[in-house]
DNA sequence: GATGCGATTCAC
DNA sequence: TGAATCGCATCA
């Protein structure tokens, strides 16, 4: 297990994606595996914030690999991702579904008495589990100390659509650990 | 200052 | 399976 710096994020946005199944995040006091992500490319993904958004670009131009760009979802949710700025293009991924580990019960202070499985099964229920908002969009969190990735391995990876969108619907960048009970939706 | 709409969730 | 929900970004 090695600690994984904001130079991770310096490649593909879908790579990024799928490479961080089986992962470890550190947020603060609890700890969770990553077992659902998703890719979004800031040029020719129509799904992407960027494509309508001209805040959203000007934060990928403005920020570094690496930092978070977290948005509130249906006036409700907020929804974390890494921004990612490679060689081959930028992006960002969504992190959408994690297993906990550590932190179970400050989990369940901010989410209310779910099965461990519902805690962090949906990118708003991650959120909401770990204490992310709005406060930490743009945040370097890579380089706090308290928070970070560790890198790990899933038995297997499969890919499949995104899901929740509405453009760019075809497009396979919805990637997870098919063998998890943590899922948001099964693949 | 108004409008449209959403990378979802939870309860029924 | 279906409805709530309201904040934010965008544009006028």
């Amino acid at each position: 297990m090695k600690n994984l710096s904001p130079a991770f994020f310096s490649s593909d946005p879908v790579d990024c994606a799928r490479e961080l199944i089986g992962c470890h995040l550190r947020w603060g006091g609890c700890s969770g595996r990553i077992v659902e992500t998703e890719a979004y490319r800031a040029l020719g993904d129509a799904a992407c914030h960027t494509f309508v958004r001209p805040s959203a670009r000007d934060f990928v131009a403005t920020h570094q690999a690496g930092d978070a760009y977290v948005y509130l979802s249906y006036g409700v949710h907020w929804l974390f991702n890494i921004l990612i700025k490679g060689p081959q293009g930028d992006g960002f991924v969504l992190l959408r579904a994690l297993e906990p580990l550590e932190g179970l019960d400050a989990m369940r202070a901010r989410r209310g008495n779910y099965a461990d499985r519902l805690l962090m099964a949906g990118p708003g229920r991650l959120t909401q589990a770990l204490g992310i908002s709005g406060a930490e969009h743009g945040c370097r969190w890579l380089e706090q100390g308290q928070s970070g990735l560790t890198s790990g391995k899933p038995d297997s990876i499969v890919s499949g659509p995104r899901i929740g969108i509405s453009q760019a619907v075809d497009l396979p960048w919805r990637f997870g650990d098919p063998a998890s009970k943590c899922l948001s939706k099964p693949f």
